[in-house]
DNA sequence: CGGGCCTTTGACTGGTTTCAACTTCTGTGG
DNA sequence: CCACAGAAGTTGAAACCAGTCAAAGGCCCG
């Protein structure tokens, strides 16, 4: 098993190694090719996902049958339907690899009980959530302030190497308009 | 003090008498009038926010100087710019009472103390944050799923009593539209 | 009773979508 | 290693959703 969760759990809460050699066996590794499915809108949700190495993204199918892509989780983010993972009922998005990737699992009981047997671990947990709480709390601001042209030339520069690793349409989707749109402004940018 | 935090908690969480009632004691309760800032962008968030009675909003100011409503908090709801929050770095949001309203607020250091000698408000406050990332999930499916006119039709279905309560300014600014384009919705609904 | 804020209405504008056709890339089997 | 099929990206024209601006009407609160 990769050391990036250990790692990463360490950036944020201090913890002996006996404790956290013994939350480890809670993980399930998982090997994902791309494309490939960890969860499908309408399953329930079963565990919550740390990505090791690769990317994955959420999704949903709309009215019109295009998937919408949500959110994407690179290296040491965490992903779940956590709606569905909450409470155990039916997932409103599907989950799939981007590339290749190595992620962890923990299924919903592991982590009730990883988490009775280590209460330390409450605290990355809950620390791992405000992030992502105010993550979204800023994504909902750029989505506000800027227009969908400018969305892009904002995330491209934010995230230049991102760009560059995933394809068009699948950024088009999470930055909520066509592909045919990306390509104009593309175009536009290089004359 | 009003009763509405300490059984928020219990909904969460198993606490005893004791620990609860000295937890209440990090808590500062603030009483605001209609238009009352908690919180102005470029300030430092110095505090988490619970509100007891009453509705307060976060926004921002956009190049056009328009406030963009980003959040609105009812009973029972927590609401900080936890980017600002968690760093103590300055605020990309300002806070203000859309009512007249009752607050909790715990600092920054009080809510370290606080969850130094009572590690069971982890849990409480991991809870918190997972729920608020589901409903930011949610949320953010809603804004790629609909049209600017279904989001109103869906927000009037889903909150009924709320789009009474609050001026259309304010739902057209966190739907993400202008206040005319929301009584133009309105009317043609009507006939 | 008055003033300012909120809401409504209408004309015009433009950013973005839709649709369809074409080109380029990619990977898989022969 | 090449050929070919399907996927991804590009281009352009027409349509539309929603924003902007300006002006008038309603309503709350002092």
């Amino acid at each position: 098993m990769s050391d990036s969760l250990p790692k990463h759990i360490r950036k944020f809460i201090t913890i002996d190694d006996d404790e956290l050699t013994n939350a480890l066996t809670f993980f399930r590794p998982i090997s994902l090719r791309k494309k490939e499915n960890l969860l499908v809108e309408g399953e329930i949700c079963k565990s919550n996902y740390f990505v090791v190495s690769g990317c994955l993204r959420m999704f949903f199918v709309n009215e019109k049958g295009v998937e919408q892509t949500v959110q994407f989780a690179l290296e040491n983010w965490w992903l779940a339907d956590y709606t569905s993972f909450s409470a155990q009922k039916p997932a409103a998005f599907s989950i799939q690899a981007v590339e290749k990737s190595e992620v962890l699992a923990i299924d919903f009981a592991a982590n009730e009980t990883l988490l009775a047997q280590h209460p330390c671990l409450e605290r990355y947990f809950r620390l791992v959530h405000q992030r992502a709480h105010a993550a979204a709390q800023y994504r909902m601001k750029y989505h506000y302030d800027h227009s969908r042209e400018e969305l892009y030339h904002e995330f491209a520069r934010l995230f230049p190497e991102f760009v560059q690793r995933i394809p068009q349409y699948l950024l088009a989707s999470y930055l909520g308009f066509t592909p045919e749109y990306l390509s104009e402004i593309r175009s536009r940018k290089l004359s």
